[in-house]
DNA sequence: ATAATGACTATTT
DNA sequence: CAAATAGCCATTA
């Protein structure tokens, strides 16, 4: 039985636009979970990464949060490429792909 | 109750 | 730009 918190996150993650990277913070304030960022990346290990898009959930420098040389890293890697983000080296352009949460997402966020 | 842990982050070397 | 440093805080052991 997942945790109010835990909850909040999800539904959040489930609003983030393809072509676009929020940071483990970033989704955690919004969830109304500030300075939880480590709370963020252990749900994403637990939950149903099936049918999220956690490969859209990067570090707060743009860089990917997993083991450089592990599989998930590149595939992560890779459907952010899909879905046309942009790198820079190792790092994705935050400067354009940071999602801004829509009024979709603010009036969402009301109910927490 | 105490201590270690970690898909984090901001700052400083 | 990479690496170390020091905060962070719920979860685990």
């Amino acid at each position: 039985m997942p945790t109010p918190p835990r909850l909040a996150i999800l539904e959040l993650l489930a609003l983030v636009p393809s072509g676009t990277v929020v940071s483990y913070g970033q989704l955690a304030d919004l969830a109304g979970l500030p300075g939880r960022a480590r709370l963020v990346g252990k749900v994403l290990r637990d939950a149903d990464t099936q049918a999220l898009p956690w490969h859209r959930v990067v570090a707060a420098n743009g860089t990917i949060s997993l083991p450089a040389d592990s599989e998930a890293a590149s595939e992560q890697r890779q459907r952010l490429l899909a879905e046309g983000v942009t790198f820079t080296g190792k790092r994705v352009n935050m400067k354009q792909h940071n999602w801004q949460p829509d009024l979709a997402a603010i009036l969402m966020l009301l109910k927490y």
